[in-house]
DNA sequence: CGTGAGCGT
């Protein structure tokens, strides 16, 4: 029986196919769950800038970057009782090729005798809170 | 005189 023959063939290409390492290489199974992928954070026109020296105010900062764009806010967060700023603030540009740029190009580069940290903000939006339009009380 | 990793009103 010829046909017995032939599916024996097969059933011996199948299975080579199967121990083959390159065949099955490609069967890799990605499940879109959350990859906490920290080497490609969404990138963002709002930059996190630290490793500033305590003594950088925001006008450097955005002096700083607005070589690199068009800088829309710059914002330094300073400590409300010893007043002095707290190493790290926040660069807003006005286009997310330009934040990219800036961090690429200033990212471990020393402001003021301190090398700068930069990454992409989280958009971390706080205060205006939901304001419910509520109807007149009638 | 030193301080230092980080995510904001």
């Amino acid at each position: 029986m010829k046909k017995n023959s032939l599916i024996r063939f097969i059933a011996r290409r199948v299975s080579t196919a199967v121990d083959n390492p390159v065949s099955t290489s490609t069967w890799r199974f990605y499940c879109s769950h959350s990859p906490p992928s920290s080497s490609s954070p969404p990138p963002n026109s709002k930059l996190f800038v630290a490793g500033l020296s305590w003594s950088v105010d925001e006008k450097s900062l955005k002096d700083a970057f607005s070589s690199f764009g068009n800088v829309s806010e710059v914002r330094i967060m300073y400590d409300k009782d010893t007043g002095r700023s707290r190493g790290f603030g926040f660069v807003h540009f006005s286009k997310e090729d330009e934040a990219r740029c800036a961090k690429d190009a200033m990212d471990g580069k020393a402001l003021l005798g301190r090398p700068l940290r930069i990454s992409f903000a989280l958009e971390k939006v706080r205060g205006a809170p939901v304001v419910v339009p509520r109807l007149p009380s009638t």
